[in-house]
DNA sequence: AATGAATGAGTCTTCATTCAT
DNA sequence: AATGAATGAAGACTCATTCAT
């Protein structure tokens, strides 16, 4: 019925660099406030508020407080994966590339505790799981991807890639999530515990 | 004339054998609810509607919204744990006795996804953060324990038992989500699974 | 997704004596509002502030602003149909109960302007215009089944009974709309210029 | 620097060519969306999306989106005036006269249904009921003009004129309401009947 | 024990309008 | 002439909680 305005159209709308500046301002403030107090508990007001815009300014940058959200969610996976694949480089060792990757993703998490909280909670509430189910599936099949080839070239005793690849998204969440949170741990030594855990289990040599 | 004290006291209130009844029907729906909509999604509106009765019930049996979510927390750690120990029987064997540890643990798990789910959610939000700490720290405390002697036992190589512990749970938590949320695999399977990466990681015999 | 709570349901909500009072208290005001000022430009908290309740009030008693319009528009319409049907009575003659229909169609106008200005805002606004539609086909049915039954009894002239009766409605709200807003007629005397005017047009006999 | 007086001005400002093309390019989309719509739900932004500029486009040519509206109605009435007073031409019978102008509204209002909608809610908001009375005055003076001298001249039975004239136009409105936007009679047609119901209403001859 | 009613702060969102560039 | 950005009051609606009965 009624033609969308403002944020809402499906493609961005054209910014100068002043109106990019201020989107990535929200983004940034908002993504520390849904972490901080959560996603519900934060409301849209508040952000304005601690930004010192005004309220419509919100709405003309973000079709919706859930779309923000969203938003914040695509960046933050895609940021992910991207690392990691830098990280792993053009290497041809398998056992190599995976510990690259579990090393990259366990920094990565240890390095943005906002976002993986965010990712914490998204996967919890059904409006945001759909975006979080997309971009696990990725992470999840380049991983089991390189685990497969690791056990073709007989590297690593036949098991479910997909099934270790989940292993180690959980590894590497709960322990972030434990040693980071508390400053137990520096994000290299958690990096080497995690890849050290994931590659041997509690009864690996 | 009464003196309201209703249900804000810490103690619970005596209840007859029907308003025993009630109060559990209050709580199986809401954590139906609040699994498959969310805590803060679901109100309280939605819950005595539910079950059909008025809004004054719930205020009768329960402070708070907040204190209802708690209880469910609560109780269900309290059964992980429990349903874990009486699992682990009276071993003498460490590694046996943390086998079975973690295969309880994703028994249980896998057969309550809604209250996995929100052990999930309620990492998430600082108001109930503090109560899964609590109650994780005692499962971690109890599984780092048996590791601890294990290693001391010289059953498995010296590593932090309390990170392990973690790993543990990361992993049974993860791959308790996605496969039994999918429905991809029986809860006997998922906890074979689980126990085997556990024990080997990815590249352990 | 959401169970609807409150009003929202379908089905009208048990109310108590006192509730009964309140809803007609909302509705009355309401529609003196809505007359009065337009229903866009009354918002829900100044019909709220002028009953002297709390917000909530409303949406307990209605499942929207929608709605609340909507539940006036009908009972406005059928009151008037009744009454309309109460003033023809059991008459044979035809022309006698169309007379009648008219005269009482006019009075009824004459004595509810407030609904009447409903009515003709309601038929602008795509939202309403459909229930307007409705109950105006009803209307125009009655009458024009009368119109017909004069036309083959050879009382009047063969014209299209329908377009009669809509010219005959058309008639009716503009004299009122002139006549009754700007107080120069009383309300019987109205009735007989549009029962003549209806009759005759303007070079009849 | 300029004097911003922008639009504020009664009197229009000098356009370029370009500039009345966009003024009248902006009237005509709104008159469509507030025909379609409603003026309360139809906003500036939609119109200027709709268009295709930015906002500040709509404020360099009217004052307001009241001012548009009422410029909008104004210039609709006059056109309708004008229409019907070419359409009666210099006849010297009465009764031709009151018929041309009859027939030549019916038939302005069936080519312009957007304009006739917009007309009735007009109707139904104080803010542009006065704009309307005073554009229905002139309209139903002139009407009720004719009708005089043709009941002066012994040709019509003595009735006020006033009252014939407004419930020719409410004849008129309804029909073409009815006829027009269902589509069911062609403009021409339309004419016909309308005139043919307001000579003789129901029961003449 | 239980209900319907009520509260009112708070939520997200919209929108007419203004302004700097 | 025109744009993107900004304002902030106001809008509809929600909801945890309380209260009288």
């Amino acid at each position: 019925m009624k033609t969308p305005t403002d944020a809402s159209q499906g493609s961005e709308r054209r910014l100068t660099a002043r109106g990019r500046e201020r989107r990535e301002q929200l983004i940034a403030y908002a993504t520390l406030r849904f972490a901080r107090d959560g996603f519900h508990p934060t409301s849209v007001s508040e952000i304005v508020d601690g930004v010192g815009v005004g309220k419509g300014v919100f709405y003309w940058y973000f079709a919706s407080k859930d779309e923000l959200f969203i938003e914040i969610l695509r960046a933050a996976q895609q940021d992910l994966r991207r690392t990691q694949l830098k990280a792993i480089g053009p290497t041809d060792d398998p056992l190599e590339a995976i510990e690259a990757g579990i090393r990259a993703g366990a920094l990565w998490m240890a390095e943005h505790p906002d976002l993986r909280r965010l990712f914490e909670f998204a996967r919890t509430d059904e409006t945001f799981a759909k975006v979080m189910r997309s971009g696990q599936r990725q992470l999840v099949a380049q991983a089991a991807q390189r685990l497969s080839t690791a056990v073709e070239h007989g590297l690593i005793p036949p098991r479910d890639p997909e099934a270790l690849a989940h292993a180690i998204l959980g590894i590497t969440n709960q322990l972030t999530m434990v040693y980071i949170d508390s400053a137990q741990r520096r994000p290299e030594e958690l990096a080497d515990l995690v890849v050290s855990i994931c590659r041997n289990g509690y009864a690996g040599s």
